[in-house]
RNA sequence: GGUCGCGUAGCUCAGCUGGAUAGAGCAUCUGCCUUCUAAGCAGACGGUCACAGGUUCGAAUCCUGUCGCGAUCACCA
């Protein structure tokens, strides 16, 4: 039991014994800088049970507290506001209990833990990944090490949208202008010279259609009925009917698309442990349709569609089936919701990362699920998150205002690098060692600007002002572990040896406090689903960190034990500052 | 129009399970590199927490309404 909750349990005592009166809870939270005091417990919201002054109760309490508890050595009353002064015995206690759990923060895992699948990226093929995909692909990645620390089984997964008109759109440009080229003849990455081939299609499409217009056809016509798009609609039905020959080009051009995603995702630092494929399950919801048609789930409309009622959930009446039996995008969803669970019997709930856009879709997803009675629906959460937008107002895949993702990781490496290189940072590091620091350092950057925002909220990037690398960033926050790194080669004690120090400094003592915050930092970080919590986190501890290490003196300390705990508390902030970043997928590096 | 989300310093964001005088960074200005890495530290300046009501000892935080921005309300995905 922690010291909260002991005085806490205390107090209730107290007051039981004392007033008999029944408190339900006693919340104690950390006392405000501006006084004297490390924990407060708000007296006016006992008032309720105790009918007295706030003062004089707080007094007692205050009193009855310093008697019988060794850890409080004194207080102070403001108000209604009891402030306790905790003793340094304490915190060292508690520091010395932490010292030597290298995984201090992190909750196990059991075999009854939650088993959560978590969706990110999802992205069409094609086209290269984009931004957008940026923010998701870091906000997925980082709750899957997230939910693990808080003590989960996760497994990590996307639905890769391989078929429709779109891939058709590129497979068909490239067979006319594409004059056999490929990534390997080509050196172009596999995603971008598909990506390039849907420009391709959209600019002769576009020709296409202004010289319909020439001839006097209307717009929405010409739209319709441009020769090029009959052809790539032709295509798809084609790929639909298992033609030999679109199949293999599809193949073809998919497994480009694929290993180009491979090199962006390894890039990022980021893996799945399985794939779905549209193509395999789009048809699996239709099963599920069926059988939720027979269980009086779904109702079928003379055409001949199926829908579900929700109205009475406050939604509309929801397609599922078209007139013709072929699928809906929520059907799809339907079935590889089931084809997941069915490849993975163990799993209890699933979180989609998918743009806030979709929120609607999602809603209505979950419910049906829900009503189809599988027990794994009352634990699925969609992490929405707004979009990334451009000064410039919206990305436009088709109008070339994206942001591509591989383009988006260079930047960020050369301006780390133009940055070092002006402040004359790394001198002495052999160009490789360079190299790996500044993709370390730009990508660090990119992935702590984007994670540090709540998820909810939109983001607007301006990538000519690229990213920044002082205040809250992610290069600040290595540049502080290096430098702590840098304080443990030079000095000579054993960090694991215990020591004996009797008063702490006002920065030590902070330190520990925010340090013994770190587990439950993790534990609600998981359940709000936001990488940002912990981000947000990590830069107090560091620039609590940096305060201490710029005020007071580490190495050159007179007193030995001083000394020595100030140097196992900055390896110990340095683990946490490793861990923290690492459940947001940003390296740290040793030296910088 | 219905529904959902957002609105905090000039800018980018924290804080939101109700607590004391509202928190950082950037920008502007002051100091601090012969001393553990100055990508840093210490300080100054900067606020009608969109607006109006309500709930109560107490509201940026909860409720209602208004305004602004965005998303969504497809047999698209």
């Amino acid at each position: 039991m922690n010291l909260q909750q002991l005085l806490s349990e205390s107090v209730i005592d107290f007051l039981e014994s004392t007033f008999k009166a029944s408190v339900p809870e006693i919340e104690i939270q950390p006392t405000r800088k501006d006084f004297e005091g490390d924990a407060t417990i708000v007296v006016f919201s006992l008032l309720r049970y105790v009918k007295t002054n706030p003062v004089a109760l707080a007094t007692q309490i205050g009193e009855y507290l310093v008697e019988t508890h060794d850890e409080i050595e004194r207080f102070n009353v403001v108000k209604g506001f009891l402030n306790l002064v905790i003793a340094d015995s304490y915190y060292i206690d508690f520091f010395n209990s932490i010292q030597q759990q290298a995984d201090y923060g992190c909750s196990s895992v059991t075999a009854e833990s939650p088993y959560t699948m978590v969706e990110f990226s999802s992205p069409n093929t094609n086209k290269p990944l984009h931004l957008g995909h940026v923010r998701n692909i870091l906000l997925g990645s980082s709750m899957t090490h997230i939910l693990e620390a808080s003590g989960q089984r996760v497994l990590s997964t996307q639905i890769i949208n391989d078929r429709g008109i779109h891939i058709c759109k590129s497979m068909l440009a490239w067979k006319l202008f594409g004059d056999g080229e490929t990534p390997d003849s080509s050196g172009i990455k596999g995603d971008t010279l598909v990506g390039k081939y849907y420009v391709a299609f959209d600019k002769e499409y576009k020709k296409q259609v202004n010289a319909l217009v020439e001839k006097g056809i209307e717009e929405v016509i010409a739209k319709k009925e441009a020769p090029i798009l009959l052809q790539a609609q032709q295509m798809l039905v084609q790929w639909e009917q298992d033609d030999q020959e679109v199949r293999s080009l599809w193949s073809m051009m998919n497994q480009w698309v694929y290993d180009g995603f491979s090199k962006t995702y390894d890039r990022m630092g980021v893996d799945f442990d399985s794939y779905y494929y549209e193509s395999d399950t789009y048809i699996l919801g239709k099963v599920v349709v069926q059988s939720g048609l027979d269980s009086g789930v779904f109702f079928k409309k003379e055409d001949g569609s199926v829908w579900i009622d929700l109205s009475d959930d406050g939604l509309d009446e929801k397609i599922v089936l078209r007139a013709d039996g072929t699928s809906v995008y929520i059907t799809q969803d339907i079935g590889t919701a089931l084809q997941r669970v069915n490849d993975n019997p163990e799993i209890t709930g699933m979180v989609y990362t998918v743009g806030n856009e979709q929120d609607y879709h999602f809603k209505v997803l979950f419910l049906i699920l829900k009503k189809l009675g599988y027990s794994w629906a009352d634990h699925l959460y969609h992490l929405s998150y707004g979009m990334v937008d451009l000064p410039s107002g919206k990305m436009k895949s088709r109008e070339g205002t994206v942001v591509d993702a591989d383009a988006l990781m260079t930047e960020m490496v050369e301006t780390a690098q133009s940055i070092s290189v002006e402040l004359g940072k790394l001198e002495g590091f052999s160009n490789a060692q360079k190299q790996s620091l500044y993709e370390t350092i730009g990508l660090g950057a990119l992935k702590y600007f984007i994670l540090k925002v709540d998820p909810k909220k939109r983001i607007l990037f301006d990538p000519k002002e690229s990213v920044d690398f002082n205040g809250n960033t992610g290069p600040f926050i290595q540049y502080t572990y290096a430098r702590i790194q840098s304080i443990l080669r030079k000095s000579t004690f054993d960090i694991h040896e215990k020591i004996a120090v009797k008063t702490l400094h006002a920065k030590e003592k902070e330190l520990i406090k925010i340090l013994e915050s770190y587990p439950e930092i993790i534990q609600t970080s998981a359940q709000q689903f936001s990488p940002a919590i912990v981000a947000n986190y990590t830069y107090e501890l560091v620039k609590n960190f940096n305060s201490f290490y710029q005020n007071i003196t580490i190495l050159g300390e007179e007193d030995v034990a001083t000394k020595q705990f100030r140097i196992q508390l900055s390896h110990k902030v340095a683990t946490v500052i490793k861990s923290a970043m690492g459940l947001l997928g940003i390296e740290v590096p040793i030296r910088m």
